[in-house]
DNA sequence: GTCTATAATAGGATAGAC
DNA sequence: GTCTATCCTATTATAGAC
């Protein structure tokens, strides 16, 4: 009697996440009314409160589920084997990637970092999601550490260096409108996000100035 | 009849524009009311409508002012004598001291990139704000077109490098608890804001690789 | 699980007295 | 230039029928 494929199996709660996501994404948690949310998903605004206790851990939900989906390609990159200047690399191309296929998420993971005023920090959906956070930036932060301890890479500051690579990946993908009107075209374009990673890796390499004529 | 200093006559459209900075700060633009603004400054709400016409307008006075703040310590390091990296460091120290000396700054920049939505952008507030935008965004991008001219830099794209300095500046210091946490001390603290200038002044002219001896 | 109805409050903005 | 009073709408959330 096959049941539906868990593809098309599609419950209140998965649909209702779909519908906030874009919406958190664009006007943040305090300018995003669950009317809205509600009209999107074709509920009434008082079934969203079956499936969520409040629009609080609606948003928590939002981020614990993204942050799910960055997790593993990022921590897989950064785990593998090889020196630790390639699999930095490889991290970049998997965390670049996930958020070009996704736009909503740069949007998302900048705002949740200033938005915490609004949060109380203690739903259980909020505590996964930066258990994630965590996990990840010590990941980056162990192969920034093997890298200066193999000789291969400078003794910059881990915690500064982290920075430097949410704001040239997150921070990039978020600028919006004003990103496009830097670029002369859109941020998600194809080509664009290929040189994206190709300009963060070379900087990494051989920073601003001309490269000498070894390497 | 000696009139008051102008350092302490004050008047009520500065004192509002004092209390909704740090505001629009933390709470952004929808997540703040003008209660707590008019509270903040010690009026009535209806008196805020009397120095602007909408919430909307205010938020681009401020947005303004701050802009206003921001160009000219930046556009004097870039336009000043010297060879290019030489030029782009001290505008990254300049940059760097107004975000640190003004908390608010950072944040209320990086939301306006993505508060867009909210704001009909045609306001002159908004159009002037734009205005010094794009003004350090061009004298910036001479100044590394000049670098690559020269043959000092490398030929990398101009707006992805403007990108990578904006999210290693303005992305660093607005990413609060976040940012506290992961360097272990306050982003503003001052030991930590002169480790940010060089790290990232560092990460420019090495990149992340081990520097040859010669240099 | 979804709905209608409603509560209770806070939002931005205006009118008009002083 | 500031106030009180008010308007209208939107907000999150709950109660209770189906």
């Amino acid at each position: 009697m096959a049941a539906e494929p868990a593809s098309l199996r599609q419950p209140s709660r998965d649909k209702i996440l779909d519908a906030a996501e874009p919406l958190f994404a664009r006007q943040g948690f305090s300018g995003t009314g669950l009317a809205e949310v509600a009209e999107r998903v074709g509920l009434s605004k008082s079934s969203l409160f079956h499936h969520f206790h409040s629009k609080a851990q609606l948003y928590a939900a939002v981020m614990a589920r993204i942050l799910e989906h960055i997790q593993a390609p990022v921590l897989a990159a950064l785990g593998a084997a090889g020196e630790p200047l390639a699999r930095l690399e490889r991290a970049i191309d998997a965390l670049v990637d996930v958020l070009a296929a996704n736009p909503t998420y740069p949007r998302l993971l900048l705002r949740s970092l200033f938005e915490d005023d609004e949060l109380a920090g203690d739903l259980p959906e909020e505590q996964e999601a930066n258990a994630v956070i965590r996990r990840i930036v010590e990941a980056l932060g162990r192969v920034l550490h093997e890298g200066v301890a193999a000789g291969v890479l400078r003794a910059a500051s881990v915690p500064h260096t982290v920075q430097t690579l949410i704001g040239a990946t997150v921070y990039h993908f978020a600028s919006g409108e004003f990103g496009d009107e830097l670029l002369g075209r859109p941020l998600f374009a194809a080509a664009e996000v290929r040189r994206r990673k190709d300009e963060v890796k070379a900087l990494l390499r051989h920073g601003l100035k001309r490269p000498r004529r070894t390497d």
